[in-house]
DNA sequence: TTGAAAGCGTTACCAA
DNA sequence: TTGGTAACGCTTTCAA
């Protein structure tokens, strides 16, 4: 119901219990001691009233509030779900809750996301990525809190680190190509800068192409992140058409991949016999698609996970050395049929 | 970095401005009355000491927090984040930001979500779904703002309701089978209560088929939410072999239709000659496999739309009657080769 | 257009 | 174990 009934306070609470506010207070902390008795008759008399404790005044008075903000590119994806999971999980023994917001991959649209959350004074901040507004960065800067930037491993971080180098990541699928003797080998990702870590994954993988002297023009960039089947499905025609001897492809993200895959076997290619494919992110889709899709694992969940903990040790003692602000995250490739000489 | 110097507050713009802090509080919103010249003088002072306004101090003191705390049950669902979408767009207009939160399809952990939102004075509230626990729905009663359930129709709704029957929605299905010719038609869902609007499917596609007569035995329930694709495969592989002869079946979500695809062209069987597959929920993989999977489309954007329509609307009148709480919307059936007769 | 005073609901701090 | 007092940083209200 919504009428617009104020909300009882904590003085109506003590009233109600014949005690004063502050042990009111007392009473709504655990650690604090108040008689067993008391205690009763104040959680009584607070159920009969309805209340709830107001945070938002407990955070003025103690400064403390008692949240970590965390944005993410998008709420519809495996990994930053993970990530998202793994931050909860580590931060609730802490007694910190998380307050989620998403971007859309837009650096623009993170200012704003930014800027509402500081307001909110979080005990910490955490964002996706490496990259953002000139202005976003002096907010986070200036904000007097820890901040955790992850997905990445920027060269000039504003804070901590808790990432991996989506440029080596996408080496190793080279190196997983080049093993099983392919030599015509594309990339296909995003054709906007917006998704920084896609970006990343094409430089490092031409560039690794290039090193081993292999021919690195069939990169293919089409359509705005977050890339999905339909833009996977797309790429993968032009590229054929382009290229038609393409022997193996790499996709920005395994949906692209499936799409991708799903592309050729509509045209009547066989993956991999006709061509090989491989995705990134380690999605379900990966594993259950037939063919299975060849892809790279993350660890987006201990990603989470490590950052939790950084900010936890960032938290509690505050004036200790620059140690360990970079946890570095390995990758890993998990090769299935998709791309496989035997598959 | 992390410093713990003390944030500014408006008195130090002010003193550097050498205005009030008052005129500061003006200059940051657009619509109060300062001199041109003023507002510039403090925008500059503040931008030099790196202010950002207090929004819990300003709540505190104008009662309006301007955010809508909103729980979902994943952050890793396509529908999900459409309807989140649609509320954030549909909110923007008002000034209104939300507040995102997860329950991981748990009313135990929704009850907590929905006691920490509230301490932070949301100005409305949107669960999914209409299952809470007495206690969470006793909290959202008395919290004393417009509380929105959506994705369902809960007969004994909290206040307005923007959803639609997922019962009615699956009977779409059933019609649907029936209409190709398909007479031993099976369910495949999640074997827990936790996720209420996969068990109102099953109700609703099970009493339809007793309706018209056909058996209604073939009903699968495996693994619990969020029912992937795993969960899928596994359990239309049991199906398969307790009615071998089952012709056509529904599958919770997409994302299990798609398991279960996968499963059966393992198995050499294919969709739709040998068996035909029907998911829910229209996500990309439904359309973007081989063959495509009949679906249903529920209009999660449009829930987000109308209930932000809704919250905008409660908000501003709030005396007027119970007109308009509870608004429904039509999901569509999408068929596609996976079911299709000359599919 | 600007300013002063009085809260908003809570907790830190000190005293009993 | 309990209570009183003074903030916390802002906006409302009224006055200039």
């Amino acid at each position: 119901m919504s009428q617009q009934r104020k909300a009882p306070t904590m003085a109506d609470v003590a009233r109600m219990a014949g005690v004063s506010p502050m042990t009111v207070s007392r009473a709504f902390k655990s650690e604090a001691s108040v008689k067993e008795g008391t205690r009763r008759r104040i959680r009584d008399a607070a159920e009969q009233l309805g209340y709830v404790l107001d945070s938002t005044a407990a955070g003025l008075s103690s400064r403390r509030t008692g949240f970590v903000a965390v944005t993410i590119p998008s709420i519809n994806n495996a990994n930053f779900a993970e990530t998202v999971k793994g931050l909860t999980e580590g931060l609730k023994p802490a007694g910190l809750q998380i307050l989620l917001g998403y971007t859309d991959y837009d650096t623009a649209e993170e200012e704003r996301l930014v800027e509402q959350f500081l307001r909110r004074r979080p005990e910490a901040v955490v964002v996706t990525g490496g990259v953002h507004t000139e202005r976003c960065r002096k907010l986070l800067s200036n904000a007097g809190v820890p901040v955790i930037e992850t997905w990445d491993r920027p060269s000039d971080p504003l804070d901590a680190v808790v990432g991996f180098s989506n440029a080596e990541a996408a080496k190793l699928m080279v190196e997983h190509f080049v093993g099983e003797g392919y030599r015509k080998i594309a990339f296909i990702g995003g054709d906007t800068a917006r998704d920084r870590r896609g970006l990343d994954r094409r430089h490092g993988f031409v560039e690794a192409l290039r090193r081993r002297g292999l021919d690195d023009r069939r990169v293919l960039a089409h359509g705005v992140p977050p890339i999905t089947m339909r833009e996977g499905a797309r790429a993968i025609g032009e590229l054929l058409r382009l290229w038609p001897d393409t022997e193996a492809v790499m996709c920005v993200s395994d949906l692209s991949a499936f799409g991708a895959l799903s592309h050729c076997q509509r045209a009547g290619l066989a993956v991999p016999r006709d061509i090989a494919l491989a995705g990134f992110g380690a999605y379900d889709i990966a594993e259950h698609a037939n063919p299975a899709i060849t892809t790279i694992d993350v660890g987006a969940r201990a990603i989470g996970l490590n950052a939790a903990e950084t900010i936890v040790r960032l938290l509690s003692r505050r004036d200790e050395g620059h140690d360990a602000k970079r946890i570095a995250i390995e990758p890993r490739l998990i090769a299935r049929a998709s791309s496989l000489r035997g598959g």
